[in-house]
DNA sequence: TTAATTACTTGCAAATCGAAAGTAATAATC
DNA sequence: GATTATTACTTTCGATTTGCAAGTAATTAA
């Protein structure tokens, strides 16, 4: 379904093939830390994503394994999106994106939000910590 | 001369405004890894980007100051281009990338290189290796 | 049973991509 | 010193992607 063609053989590119455009990895974000799932919450960030890219979006993160699409027994509108463990695996690239932002970006973009403090006192223990509450609350 | 606009005030959304699209970090991993340096040196790679493609980044990531061109005193034809601390300071997002390529990408992408083998025993002993390195190398 | 919500698709204009060809300056070779 | 090659671009143009707006279809709520 998806038709993904790399570039070349290495890892980097290769990562940035699947990973490397503005939504995809927002779409991520917007999952582990903002603990959206659905349609509507995409819809709603502050990024501001259009629908049909959205929808594009999420066929090919699907298609890739990094997430899982499902509806709940109890509801037969409303579409469940879920990161899957190779999702969840991109973890520490959102962080690293977060902590370069912090180092970087505040003078080009003064009112940036604040990062979790944690981010810098102890990274491991963070990203550990997001990816076991993810689990958690949606993977049961 | 870049005109830079964000999404909204996400660290993580504002770092792929400027680095989100497929060659950004292509070309720094190319200059960090690949230690290229010149219009000719970026286009030989196997990537194998586009001249006007490569025109138009080299420039962006200039107005960004992630990167720097001069002429060397002996030559008035070709451009270095040197990555700047800010630039530098996106290795660790590079090397988050290789990693997630290793650990998900191999059975999408049989041929895919290997990457250093101290990425998995010395990720932080690696950055440094290559920060270090390519500061001894390029900008003494 | 009518209205609202969710998750889309379609249409279209604008922007961007990328292959190919062209250009201008400098450097190397004959 | 003249010709050729190299480097670093720019331009052109067709194809693709983006993103806004509007429409649709199924389900749920009032």
């Amino acid at each position: 379904m998806n038709d993904v063609t790399f570039r070349c053989d290495c890892p980097i590119s290769s990562a940035l093939d699947l990973l490397g455009d503005k939504w995809t990895l927002v779409i991520i974000k917007q999952m582990l830390l903002e603990n959206r799932k659905t349609f509507k919450d995409f819809l709603e960030a502050d990024e501001g994503i259009a629908t049909n890219i959205l929808s594009t979006r999420l066929k090919w993160l699907e298609g890739l394994d990094l997430i899982t699409k499902e509806k709940l027994p109890d509801n037969k509108k409303v579409n469940i999106y879920r990161l899957t463990e190779k999702g969840l695996s991109s973890t520490p690239i959102i962080i690293e994106l977060a902590i370069w932002s912090d180092k970087n970006l505040r003078q080009l973009h003064p009112i940036l939000q604040e990062s979790n403090a944690m981010i810098h006192t102890d990274k491991q223990g963070l990203i550990d910590h997001l990816i076991t509450n993810y689990r958690k609350q949606n993977l049961e």
